[in-house]
DNA sequence: TGTACATCAGTGAACGCGCGTTCACTGATGTAC
DNA sequence: TGTACATCAGTGAACGCGCGTTCACTGATGTAC
């Protein structure tokens, strides 16, 4: 209400940055698995019963770090396709930042796209954090429809009939202009994208195409080409 | 040499054999972060340093979880692939066979393709068993370039000159015959499977296409015409 | 403005737990002559 | 075939460690009158 209520509710409020910033710095160093309470209290010079005062548990505190890192990679995607263009230059650049990112921090990427936690539940508050970078990419999809600059005509197979109910229903919060042949390649190419992430930062790619910089550069424009995006050219 | 020698090294695989087998089932249950000796030991009603007599450390116990697992998934898919058929059906059987197998092993898939365990390097044992089913989806394009039931012109931007490199030397071991654009989009399509399914393994699909079933199968067609493998139809 | 009370941050000890790994040991199983 | 010895499997105790969480507590900071 008055000043000094709001000190210490400002120590609090940088209490808590600085305990998240502790622990993914933790995450960086040690995965997620080995994070713990004890480590971050250490690091910060508390008693590890302090942190109890802000985060009620572990999990409450891993669950903060997984809403920030969603919110991190989703900052860097819409920053980058904030820049302008095309929806199709959009798209890509929405793609190379979530690339950089996540090679910048890989322990935060495999936090949300790695294996589950075990004994660790998602609570639903992760879910808007989470659909901010595939909204993204859906955005780019009907930007490009409005501006006509998609091809209209998406061949292959039919869409069998539940996965058109399954695509109906998502279309219908998420994209009700866009064609439902689109809004799957759309899906087809989002699991793509983070396949291919996730297996240059786990490794898979050793061996064959790792460095991935070309690799992902030129499937970036090869799966922008599979959903219909004109090039600017 | 002898029978009496056989008799104890018998018994010595059927222990490696139950040892790995409860730790399966551990991973099953509880993730490969909360897999431990003692737990595994106490399992079998053994103490846990008995264990030592057959695996010199945990990591040398993940180390062979981790090629059964690999091996485990390669034997569905090749087993899937040998049932006959087009190039085409052999690779979508393949693809269908490690869905089937991840979805019935998830912690074990997990293990494989999910976020590396802190603090644990793979050893290039492992590498053999981890190339299987990418070869055994190689081998369908070459036979179906062999067979001739491959659409010959692949287009689509050219191939910058780092990624040509990789794509060569990975010919050269594997594919001397396929076109480096068509071995290229081998690895997108990939890239592209493992991807969709450790989305639907680890729950990011929810609230779209989960259950993925009819996804997955119009996916796995619509990668197949991607890569040119024409219909047997 | 000054005082009595309430709220909050952080402490330190404790509970009860599980972990990987080593080591000296006891029996049983195998080998060599 | 029988005996002396070597090899191996499994035991049980111990080392040293870290973990999440609770709880009664001391001071400091804020609030109400």
């Amino acid at each position: 209400m008055n000043a000094s209520r709001t000190a210490r509710d400002h120590a609090r409020v940088e209490m808590i940055r600085s305990i998240k910033e502790a622990a993914r710095q933790q995450l960086a160093e040690k995965g997620a698995a080995d994070l713990s309470v004890r480590s971050v209290a250490r690091e910060l010079g508390l008693v590890s019963s302090a942190l109890y005062r802000y985060f009620p548990s572990r999990d409450d505190l891993l669950t903060a770090l997984i809403i920030d890192a969603y919110d991190a990679m989703g900052d860097a995607a819409e920053e980058a396709a904030a820049t302008g263009g095309t929806p199709r230059m959009k798209w890509s650049a929405a793609c190379h930042a979530v690339r950089r990112w996540a090679k910048a921090n890989p322990n935060e990427y495999a936090l949300i796209y790695g294996s589950p936690i075990p004994g660790y539940v998602a609570p639903p508050d992760t879910v808007a954090a989470a659909i901010r970078v595939p909204l993204l990419l859906i955005a780019q999809l009907n930007a490009a429809f409005d501006a006509g600059t998609l091809k209209p005509d998406i061949q292959g197979p039919l869409l069998p009939p539940g996965l058109l109910e399954q695509l109906t229903a998502a279309a219908l919060q998420v994209a009700p202009d866009l064609s439902l042949p689109l809004l799957n390649r759309g899906l087809v190419v989002w699991t793509q994208l983070f396949g291919m992430l996730s297996f240059e930062l786990f490794g898979q790619l050793v061996g064959s195409v790792d460095p991935a910089d070309e690799f992902f550069a030129h499937t970036i424009g090869q799966m922008a080409d599979f959903l219909g995006l004109v090039d600017p050219s």
